[in-house]
Parts: C-alpha cells; sequence; structure tokens
RNA sequence: GCCGAUGUGGCGGAAUGGUAGACGCAACGGACUUAAAAUCCGUUGGGCCGUAAUUGGCCCGUGCCGGUUCGAGUCCGGCCAUCGGCACCA
C-alpha cells in the first residue's frame, strides 16, 4: 500500500465517515416542544461545557477533557431515552482578538471568524455530538442584541429591600431613580492596567497584576458602569446550600462574598456635629476602643483635619493614592498613618479619642472607618506600637494564653456595660445598649463589591445608552442591536477614553445626545448563553418561555443538570451568571432562581514532564497529532481513563497507544484480516447463546459501566470493558449478541468505531439494522451476577491466613465451622483461646485468638 | 497567616471499614518471524525462609505519630509535604 505504518485498525476512514453521517442524519439535533420529532413523553436532559473563548492558539488537550466527559453523558443519557441538549458556542468577544487587531489591523471580527472554524473543525475531529444546529456566538448582533435588551433589563430595574428582588424602577418611590439602578454609573477608584488601557474587575485583578497578560494595575477614580450585585449578596450566598456543587467550588463563591456579622458604631467628632461610623464584627471589644482609623480617601477627611496637620495628610493621601494595589497590599511592610488632628469621643468609655487615617484600612468594605482596638486586633496593635497610642485590654482569655492581642473569644473585662459576660453574650448586650441610645445598630457587610461592568475596549459589546445633558437614558428596544463603528485604529487611547470615542459620527446619536462609548466585559455574553441555547434563532425574544420553561426544567428540579469546566471560573462566569439568572427570574422573565444545578470541575492536564503545559516549556500536546497517529476513539478514551476527571493529571504518550491497543483488540475481535489484507468479519461471530461464565461477565460489564457513567468515574468504565474484552481474546466462537450488547456500552466513550462494528454485524447477519446510537441501553440482570461459590477469607487477628471456597449459600455457623477446620488454620489456633469469630457471609471469617 | 484539596508500586491509577495494588503503562522472559514491527502467552510492591525445581511459608508495606475497631488506604486526633484559593475585609 504505502509506507505509512499500518494502523492497527483504519480509524483514519471509519472516523471521518461516521462524522459525516451524524452530520447528515442530524442524529444529534434536540427538538424543541412543538418542533417535528419533538416527544413529550421523553425526559430532558440538559449536558453543557463551559463554552470556549476560540485563541488562535486552537484547542489542546486539556480542552477536550470536560468536552468528552459532557459527551459521554450526553451519548448515554439518549440510549436511555432522554431528549438531550448538548450544545456547543463561543465567547469570542475578548483581548486576544483585539491585541491582535492592533498589532495586524485585521478586524477582530475576521480573526474570530477564523479561529471558530478552526476550534470546529477540532471539535468535530474529536466526534462530540453537539447539536450544531444551536451554535452561538457572543459576537453575532443577533446574540449581543439581546446581551444588550439584559443590560437594559438591569439599568431598568432596582432591588427592592423589602421585597427582597428585583423590581421594575417604575415600582420604586424614591426621588432619584438613577441612584438606585441595578446599573449605575459612579466615580469609583478602580483597576486602571495602564498597559492594556482598560479597567477591570476585582476578580480579574490577580496580584496586582491583569489575569489577562500579567500587566501592573494601579488604581485611579474613574466614571464607570457598575452592576448592583451587592445587593444579591445574601441570595447569592443562600442559592449555594442547594446546588450539587464541589463543596470546594462553593466555599470559595462564600469567601468571595465574605459575609460578616457585627454592629456598626457611631463615634461622635469633638467639636463638631458630624460623626464617624465604623463597622466592626467585634462591638464586644468597643471598650477597648483607643483610637479611630479612616480610610485615607475617606470623605470626612476633609471636614476634620486640623490646620496644621493638612501638610502631613495631604502628603500621606497623595503617596496612597500613587500606591499600586500590589504594594498597597504588600503585607511585610510596616503600618503607616498620620493624625488628622481631631478627636472622637469613644460612646462607651466617653473617652477622647485621636482621629487618624492609614491605607490599612479601606474605603470600600463597611463605613472605610474602624475603631483602633489594639489590644485584640494584630493590625491595631501593630499600629498603636507603632504610634504609641494607648492599649487598653477588655477581652479575658479562657485559657492561659495572654490577654493582649488576644482575638479569640473570652469574658468580657474592664466593660462595665458587659463585664464577666462570654465574648457572644457580650456582642448581643452591648450592640443592645447602643441601639436603645441610638448610638449603633446590628449590621452585615460583605466583601463582594459591586461589578464593574465597562472596560475602555473596542471587542466588546457597546452599551445601549445615550448621554443627554450629562444624564445617561436607555435606548429603546426597537433600537438594538447597538453596532460598533467600524474603526481603522482599535488602540486603546491611553488616556481612558475608550476606542470607540474615535468614531465620531457614530457617537453622535442626536443633535444632543451621545452615545456611551465604554463596551461590556467579556463576561456579559457568558452570563446568559446557557439560556440562549434553548432557543438559538428566535428573534421575538432571548429565549422563548415554553423552551425555557423545558430545558431549564420548570418547576422540576434541574435547570442545567451537568455543567462541567475548570475551576478557574469559580467566582466570575458562575457569581455573575447566578446573578443574572436571579435578576431576570425577579423580572419573570425564567423559571428558576439558579440556572446550574449540577457542577463538576475537571482537573487540569499537565504536560508528559508534569509541569503545566505552556508554550514556553514546549510540553504542550495537540489533539490533531494524538488523532492523526492514533484515532479520535483513542484520544477520548485515554482521556477519560488518565484518571478521575476532577484530578490534575499528567499526559502520557505511552497511556494513549495503551488505550488504542485496547480499541484495536475490540476491533480483531470482530473482523480479521484475509490474505489480501483486507478486513473481513471473524468467522468466531456467531449466533449462539453466551456461556454462563460470558454471560455473568456481560452483566457485570453492563452493572458497572453504568453505574461509572452515572457516578462520573469514566476511568473504571473503561477498565471493566478492557477486562471484557481481554476474556474473549483467543476464545473460539464469540457470541454476536453479547457483542452486541458491548457495542452499545462502548458507545459513548468510542462512538466510531462501534457504529463501524455494528454495522458490519447488521450487514452480516442481516438484523438490528440501523444506528448503534438508535438503540437502548442495555439493563443487566442482577440475578446472573451471583455466585454459586465464593471465596472466604480466612483471618486470624485480622491477618490473611487462608482462603476457601464456600457455597454462596453458606450459613454464618458453616462458615465458622469451615474456618476452624481449616487446615492452615487449626495448628495456629491450636493451645489458644478463641476468643471470639467475626463471620461477614460472603466475605471473610476472623478468628480473634490470645 | 487563614481556608480547601491531595499524598498508595518504577509511572497513571483501583479498592460500600473486610484478600491493598483492579485496569493500563514501563520492564523482564517466552511464542510467532530469516529478522524487526505488530500480535499472543507469562512474570513483575519490598525483604526473607524453604526446595534440585515447582507448589509453598513468614515478615514488612497506602506521607509521619497516635487512637477507635475483631479488622483501618478508608473513621477520629495531631503533625509533615505538595498543589490551589483568599489575603490589612476590621
Amino acid at each position: 500500500m504505502n509506507s505509512d505504518r499500518r494502523k492497527p485498525y483504519p480509524f483514519d476512514q471509519i472516523e471521518p465517515k461516521w462524522q459525516a453521517i451524524w452530520e447528515e442524519r442530524q442524529l444529534f439535533h434536540a427538538p424543541n416542544p412543538g418542533e417535528k420529532g419533538s416527544d413529550p413523553a421523553k425526559p430532558k436532559f440538559y449536558v453543557l461545557d463551559m463554552f470556549p473563548y476560540p485563541s488562535g492558539a486552537g484547542l489542546h488537550v486539556g480542552h477536550p477533557e470536560g468536552y468528552t466527559a459532557t459527551d459521554i453523558v450526553a451519548r448515554y443519557k439518549r440510549l436511555r431515552g432522554f431528549n438531550v441538549l448538548h450544545p456547543m458556542g463561543w465567547d469570542a468577544f475578548g483581548l486576544p482578538a483585539e491585541q491582535y487587531a492592533i498589532k495586524t489591523g485585521q478586524h477582530p471580527a475576521i480573526t474570530t471568524r477564523e479561529n471558530v472554524a478552526k476550534f470546529k473543525s477540532q471539535l468535530k475531529r474529536i466526534g462530540f455530538s453537539y447539536d450544531w444546529q444551536r451554535e452561538i456566538n457572543t459576537t453575532d448582533p443577533t446574540y449581543y442584541k439581546w446581551t444588550q435588551w439584559i443590560f437594559l433589563q438591569i439599568y431598568n430595574s432596582w432591588f427592592n429591600p423589602e421585597t427582597n428582588r428585583a423590581e421594575p424602577i417604575s415600582t420604586y418611590r424614591g426621588t432619584d431613580p438613577d441612584s438606585v439602578r441595578l446599573a449605575y454609573v459612579a466615580d469609583v477608584a478602580v483597576n486602571w492596567c495602564p498597559e492594556l488601557g482598560t479597567v477591570l474587575a476585582n476578580e480579574e485583578v490577580v496580584d496586582g497584576k491583569s489575569e489577562v497578560g500579567g500587566f501592573p494595575v494601579v488604581r485611579r477614580p474613574m466614571r464607570q458602569w457598575m452592576l448592583r450585585i451587592t445587593a444579591f449578596a445574601e441570595r447569592l450566598l443562600e442559592g449555594l446550600d442547594e446546588l450539587d456543587w464541589p463543596e470546594g467550588i462553593k466555599l470559595l463563591q462564600r469567601n468571595w462574598i465574605g459575609r460578616s456579622q457585627g454592629a456598626e458604631i457611631d463615634f461622635k467628632i469633638e467639636n463638631t456635629d458630624q460623626q464617624i461610623r465604623v463597622f466592626t464584627t467585634r462591638p464586644d471589644t468597643v471598650y477597648g476602643g483607643t483610637f479611630l482609623v479612616l480610610a485615607p480617601e475617606h470623605s470626612l477627611v476633609d471636614l476634620i483635619v486640623t490646620e496644621e496637620q493638612w501638610p502631613a495628610v495631604r502628603e500621606y493621601r497623595e503617596r496612597a493614592a500613587r500606591k499600586s494595589e500590589l504594594e498597597r497590599a504588600d503585607l511585610s511592610k510596616e503600618k503607616t498613618g498620620v493624625f488628622t488632628g481631631a478627636y472622637a469621643i469613644n460612646p462607651a468609655t466617653n473617652n477622647k479619642i485621636p482621629i487618624w487615617i492609614a491605607d490599612y484600612v479601606l474605603l470600600g468594605y463597611g463605613t472605610g472607618a474602624i475603631g483602633g482596638v489594639p489590644a485584640h486586633d494584630e493590625r491595631d496593635l501593630e499600629f498603636a506600637k507603632k504610634f504609641d497610642l494607648p492599649i487598653v485590654v477588655v477581652v479575658q482569655p479562657t485559657g492561659d494564653e495572654p490577654a493582649l492581642g488576644f482575638t479569640g473569644e473570652g469574658i468580657a473585662i474592664n466593660s462595665p456595660v458587659i463585664n464577666g459576660l462570654t465574648s457572644a453574650e457580650a456582642k448581643k448586650k452591648i450592640t443592645a445598649w447602643l441601639e436603645e441610645r441610638g448610638l449603633g445598630k446590628r449590621a452585615i457587610n460583605y466583601k463582594l463589591r459591586d461589578w464593574l461592568f465597562s472596560r475602555q475596549r473596542y471587542w466588546g459589546e457597546p452599551f445601549p445608552i445615550v448621554w443627554e445633558n450629562g444624564k445617561h437614558r436607555a435606548l429603546q428596544e426597537k433600537e438594538l442591536p447597538v453596532v460598533p463603528p467600524p474603526l481603522d485604529d482599535y488602540k486603546p487611547t491611553g488616556t481612558g477614553e475608550p476606542p470607540l470615542a474615535k468614531a465620531k459620527e457614530w457617537i453622535r446619536y442626536s443633535d444632543k445626545a451621545m452615545r456611551e462609548t465604554n463596551t461590556m466585559p467579556q463576561w456579559a455574553g457568558s452570563c446568559w448563553y446557557y439560556l440562549r441555547f434553548c432557543d438559538p434563532h428566535n428573534d421575538e425574544r432571548f429565549v422563548g418561555q415554553e423552551a425555557e420553561h423545558y430545558w431549564m426544567g420548570g418547576d422540576k428540579p434541574g435547570g442545567v443538570d451537568l455543567y462541567v469546566g475548570g475551576t478557574e471560573h469559580a467566582v466570575l462566569h458562575l457569581l455573575y451568571a447566578r446573578f443574572w439568572q436571579k435578576v431576570l427570574f425577579d423580572l419573570g422573565y425564567l423559571s428558576k432562581p439558579e440556572p446550574f444545578q449540577r457542577l463538576v470541575n475537571q482537573g487540569i492536564i499537565l504536560g508528559e514532564d508534569n509541569q503545566k503545559m505552556s508554550k514556553s516549556r514546549g510540553n504542550i500536546v495537540n489533539p490533531d497529532d494524538v488523532i492523526d497517529q492514533h484515532g479520535a476513539d483513542a484520544f477520548r478514551c485515554y482521556e477519560m481513563f488518565m484518571g478521575p476527571l476532577e484530578q490534575m493529571k499528567p499526559w502520557s504518550t505511552r497511556g494513549v497507544e495503551g488505550v488504542a491497543r485496547f480499541l484495536a483488540r475490540v476491533w480483531r475481535l470482530l473482523r480479521t484480516e484475509n490474505q489480501a489484507g483486507e478486513w473481513e468479519l471473524s468467522k468466531k461471530i456467531k449466533a449462539i447463546d453466551a456461556t454462563k461464565p460470558q454471560q455473568k461477565l456481560l452483566h457485570a460489564t453492563i452493572k458497572k459501566v453504568t453505574e461509572d457513567i452515572e457516578s462520573f468515574s469514566l476511568n473504571t468504565a473503561i477498565s471493566q470493558m478492557m477486562i471484557f474484552v481481554n476474556a474473549f481474546t483467543n476464545v473460539e466462537t464469540i457470541p454476536l449478541s453479547a457483542m452486541r450488547t458491548f457495542l452499545i456500552l462502548l458507545n459513548p466513550f468510542a462512538p466510531h468505531i462501534s457504529s463501524e462494528l455494528w454495522e458490519r454485524l447488521s450487514a452480516e447477519f442481516g438484523d438490528a439494522r440501523g444506528d448503534v446510537s438508535q438503540h437502548s441501553w442495555p439493563a443487566y440482570d442482577e440475578r446472573l451476577l451471583i455466585e454459586d461459590e465464593v471465596e472466604i477469607v480466612i483471618q486470624i487477628n485480622g491477618k490473611l491466613r487462608d482462603r476457601i471456597k464456600m457455597p454462596i449459600a453458606a450459613t454464618e455457623e458453616e462458615l465458622k465451622t469451615a474456618a476452624l477446620a481449616s487446615p492452615n488454620i487449626q495448628p495456629r489456633v491450636a493451645g489458644k483461646t478463641v476468643r471470639n469469630v467475626i463471620v461477614v457471609p460472603k466475605r471473610l471469617v476472623n478468628v480473634v485468638v490470645t
């Protein structure tokens, strides 16, 4: 034939063949209710991958790990009679395409189209059973029209604290609706990245650097669009309880939301009628409060600083403002701060205490001011020592640790109102005491910040907003989509003004009104894509009511039944999407308050050298190469056989070869090579009954594979199929029916080879026609698994000493007698006292002697 | 610093509190072959005893120390290491 090494089986022919058949017959299209082919009796199953950003580099082996797992589940559920929604799309707005455009001048839409084509062909080569009729792209105007529409719903809503939900802004009775909208404009200290020329969300800043590119980020006040996610903090927290997610991910979200309960206390400022409100989780330590510290940017600073302290304060503030996030977060450095010259009155002690400013107090958390309790807070103690401020111990530890610097719970001392109480009791009592006197109240704070929602970039969704006379105003629904202008120069301006501002024509909405020139962050499109998949071609609505109700589960549990993706989205996408879902749910557009019922995180795949895959290390594995060499089925099976999905694990070329050998053995079980080097059906295949041991193995395999798919243990499912195949190598005759059943089990994992072999069997034997995927998943017969005889382990004092064969039905007494009579046991027990004999039926006998 | 996950052969990994190491890789030996590849068969945690050789027998072994239990990779307590998250959040 040719000089190529002969393939162990012709995957290079059968894989494209079956992919073409699936596409032509649209076998994996899931009909919506009411559509042709929809069967209302079928239960639905929605299994979703986190859709990728189509980068120029194409897929690496990490992407298809989760995709393969979901594909196996999707195919399995179809075989079990579910109507399965298994879609794929493109999260295509974002920085890389734009950076590329800046370098080359090529429009990001062109880059995106090319990358999408590449990704799609790679995914198709792996044989994923996506319903490509539902493909979506976040950069498509027919898609982002609805992203903009959802923004308008958010903009036109407010959070009603009385009903604890989002409501149309028309129900708001106050005077300034703009102050309560869920989307609002604010001057905020933002994370400005000069290199990228844009602001970033807190979640996008890692160690003071941009998550994308790793460029330095500095604080800078700017006018920005914000989404009021903090209003939903409590519901985002509570909602987690009901979700079938990994506990670790729930915890990450809980920590990110960062709820803490305590009190707000007002401190009167001496010689003024102003007061400073502080938040504390330890109101029981109020008697130990010997100073106040304000964040340098706190608005009261201007009002209270004395003449002689102004120069020092001004200088300190300027220095703090110049600091990058990284510098400010640097814990190893010493505490800094400046005295304002002003004093406050501690409401518990009535003592006069100094007011300082220091950058260890953050404007954005609590009230931006704290009461310094140096005796029971590490940071306050450090600060007090540095600046020689008084320290008063007010909590006595119950153990023998020193009271000074004790931050745990103990007994209140030096605190007349609460002396002798435990910290928990003291908190309650002092809070009530403060409340009675109008000096404070219970309060809850969250670390969660409102979501900074605007970016100074070109390649994102424009806001459906115009400005007139300095005020913002929403566009009408009929004006959507707002399409960005064509531009020759995508570069950030460097001033913080978005690139869209360069489109002088475009920004003129009317004589008086100008368009908003910021764009939305990349997360916008991914916040609701799972909803669009339910009804991707609807041009009347973002998702049709009936389709949403059906696929998202309506009043039944479900939503997205299974969602698989990486942990990197634990607090970004997964929190934002839950937020949008809740807003749309409150406004009556959706049937469920939570989108993703079950979440599974796949672990990352390391390079063969056990290091993270990266271009610089040169250890990236390309799926195309693997498929060229071993075929898509081997690629799929190896990805699953490597180990538990959730775990981090290294790639192994040898491992792929092992799995490829398994599939080749499956092939040769049913097909043999004739003299001419052609594959033909094995003569060993006969329409006979399986032997009893074969029956048993078959049913054990059905059981194991079924249970393992249900529990996501896909690696051990493959092991079991290997055991099955190994048992049939070198047998004289192979029963047809057992092979057919096996091919169905194999189908979700290796769809091409199982389809081909199924078809060949049908052709030869003239029955069971149709695609293997059109048949149904086999049931196992528990009765066939029962053994007549079992091996019983005999232990003495827990140590294995003998094994005997016993009938399955042997009674405890029989087992005991047989065990004690066994030749290996008798001499060891002779002359000793048998204290006890533990019998575990069908398993073991443990003789306890002394 | 706080929180979380993980720790089992040469390697990836299996094990409802009940035979540790399934399955695969690698290695070694054999069959087939002129030869190689491919394929098939066998051995393979460590140490020791026994025997001409086999069958066999014993001890140790799931990061470390302790506990619960007839019995612990698995449960409990304390440590160590690696990875991940958060990090002046009052």
